[in-house]
RNA sequence: GGGGGUGUAGCUCAGUUGGUUAGAGCGAUCGCCUGUCACGCGAUAGGUCGAGGGUUCGAGUCCCUUCACUCCCGCCA
């Protein structure tokens, strides 16, 4: 038998009584009756209410244990009279009478409490991690996250998928995102970088004939935090897929996703079928790449309205002929809605650093009009006009943003979740998936005007790419597509570009001569050119899967240890100084010293 | 790098128009209490009001600087 438990903390019920146990656990809470204590004792299992009064030679000595002390008790399972059982745990039925308990591991006074629901600041929690994890709601979510990543394993082998280790010591690559530097011992001078995707080597794994492989990774980015972006880093489910196109993948990821938020969350599913919307298209009716198709309200282009000779809001036709665009979103049935609603947001606009929403409401009083502050420049035809372009009817109302396109896709994006969030529009209950297809191979830079790829170099181009069509690059789209769910982008992934020749081509594109590109990508480039599949794959994000699941709108309530937002490790104080020694071993030496 | 928010007891927070000795709940310590499950009751200890400077007869409160945490922008192929 072994000496610290016959039983769990969740494991004892009405068909135990009479029976002696031991049990450990730490001390949840006591409830001190003077002569009569109740201890809760708590494991990761669960709570069992255990009991000690004064004729007990113990009581003093329990009586003045500190919460969150580990205890062992050994005593007897007997049961509770009707009217103080307790149906809020599971072991309420019954309860432990203490014979004796020993002391396994003190606690000192708690810089937090566990036992609350209350919440605490966050450099608190990251520094007493250990005693923050043993609280239940997080408790929680991190074996959420476990089952999570255990299912979804089981579901790649399923489908037969391999499951391969790459390196986490690699090089560093000139695109993308800031790489973390490891500094190397044997080769002076040289440094390593820590993957921010095991994007070449997955690639790599295609080329050496695995077929199916996948990985939940970790990918390391020297990037700044944001709520639904671990400092540093973070895991990934990792999968490429040989002889595939696009359609497969999504047949693939599809599936998983849905299997999993069915199995783990009893939210409903918008679509099982993901809808597929195109870059060009997101941007324009949700003004974002990652689109909460839960909010019902579309955005639209009237920049054209604008021309009209019975439109007379000179601000607004002043701007457009200028190059401006007009977008506006259309509010159902919102005619009865208070002044302050509409000032509301276009206060709120103004605070984005947005010049405001305009906005007025169709009305039929006998003739058509447009109430509002705006109203009196549209004519009746111009206001039929509108309605058509704009699918909005009687007792609807308009918000309209004038401006070039990139800052018009901005605010009318924030302005999208803001009267949404205002009206009340978003079904909490509800996953809404999508993809986002199409998107353009290259960019232009806004700063240095350069042409740069938009996302993956190594994404394949769509059409044949006449020498014609390679002239026009920004026209060019990719196999490159995203998982988007209630607004936060889950996935990325492509078709790969698995040609040498194209892939010198599009690099020189973006400004990489063959050497360059046979500099920086020597792995990649030498690969694909003894006999290299067609292939493709995506990487879903493990922590905003789980994030989502577990309804938290903060990744470090799913990250077990998670650095803080100036990618510092509170508990553990990393990152830390270092020996002159480590430094003159590694042949550096540091400019800034304290 | 930039903008917003927060910072008062170990924890969560209140603190009015600038005005006497800065408060409450939880936790800690001590005492009372034999059926609680957020047990109850009483007492005690516990404060660099994030830090520094300024205005003022007087600053937790107003001003400036700065630090920490957090949210957002930039950034994140």
């Amino acid at each position: 038998m072994n000496k610290y438990r016959t039983h769990n903390c969740n494991q004892l019920r009405k068909k135990d009584i009479d029976k002696k146990i031991i049990l450990s656990g730490w001390i949840n809470k006591k409830r001190d009756h003077g002569n009569l204590l109740f201890v809760d004792l708590r494991d990761n299992y669960g709570i069992t209410q255990c009991i000690i009064d004064k004729d007990n030679e113990n009581f003093s000595k329990l009586e003045k244990t500190q919460l969150e002390t580990v205890i062992k008790i050994e005593g007897k399972v007997v049961s509770r009279s009707d009217d103080t059982v307790n149906k809020e745990i599971e072991t309420g039925e019954i309860e432990i009478s203490i014979e004796s308990f020993e002391v396994l591991g003190s606690c000192n006074e708690l810089p937090m409490p566990v036992f609350s629901d209350q919440e605490y600041a966050e450099d608190i929690r990251l520094k007493y991690r250990f005693l923050d994890l043993r609280r239940k709601k997080i408790h929680e979510n991190i074996i959420l996250r476990s089952k999570v990543i255990s299912f979804i394993r089981d579901e790649m082998i399923k489908a037969e998928f391999l499951e391969f280790q790459t390196p986490i010591l690699t090089s560093s690559s000139p695109e993308g995102a800031r790489d973390f530097l490891v500094p190397s011992r044997l080769n002076p001078g040289k440094f390593y970088a820590l993957p921010q995707a095991p994007q070449q080597f997955k690639q790599l794994i295609m080329v050496s004939g695995f077929d199916k492989y996948f990985q939940i990774a970790p990918c390391f980015r020297d990037e700044d935090a944001r709520a639904d972006r671990s400092p540093g880093e973070f895991y990934q489910l990792d999968l490429e897929m040989s002889f595939v196109e696009q359609e497969d993948v999504f047949n693939v990821v599809e599936k998983l996703l849905v299997n999993t938020f069915t199995k783990f969350s009893n939210k409903k599913l918008m679509y099982d079928k993901f809808p597929k919307i195109s870059y060009v298209d997101t941007m324009l009716k949700y003004g974002t790449d990652k689109p909460d198709l839960r909010n019902p309200l579309i955005i639209n282009d009237i920049t054209e309205i604008f021309d009209r000779d019975d439109v007379t809001f000179e601000i607004f036709k002043k701007l457009v002929k200028s190059g401006s665009k007009v977008r506006c979103i259309t509010t159902k049935n919102t005619k009865d809605k208070p002044r302050s609603f509409f000032d509301g947001i276009d206060k709120w606009a103004k605070e984005q650093g947005a010049s405001g929403l305009a906005y007025f409401t169709l009305e039929k009083d006998g003739d058509l009009s447009a109430k509002g502050p705006i109203g009196k420049f549209f004519s009746k035809e111009a206001l039929i006009e509108i309605m058509e372009k704009t699918n909005s009817a009687v007792g609807d109302s308009l918000f309209f943003a004038c401006g070039k396109q990139n800052e018009l896709e901005k605010i009318t994006s924030q302005a999208r979740d803001k009267i949404a969030k205002d009206l009340n529009l978003v079904d909490d209950n509800t996953f809404a998936f999508c993809w986002i297809v199409d998107y353009p191979m290259f960019e232009k830079d806004e700063d240095t005007n350069k042409i740069k790829f938009s996302h993956n170099p190594f994404s394949m181009p769509q059409g044949n790419l006449t020498e014609n069509e390679l002239k026009n690059p920004l026209n060019i789209l990719a196999y490159q597509y995203d998982i988007v769910c209630n607004g936060i982008e889950l996935s990325s992934g492509a078709i790969r570009n698995h040609k040498p020749d194209l892939m010198y081509k599009l690099f020189s594109i973006a400004g990489y001569n063959k050497k360059q590109v046979d500099e920086k990508f020597s792995g990649m480039i030498n690969a694909l050119s003894y006999g290299a599949p067609p292939h493709g794959g995506i990487a879903p994000g493990i922590d905003r899967i789980v994030m989502l699941l577990a309804n938290e709108k903060n990744i470090r309530e799913v990250t077990m240890f998670p650095m803080n937002q100036n990618a510092q490790d509170l508990m553990m104080s990393a990152p830390s100084d270092v020996d002159e020694k480590q430094l003159k071993e590694l042949g550096l030496s540091l400019k800034t010293k304290k």
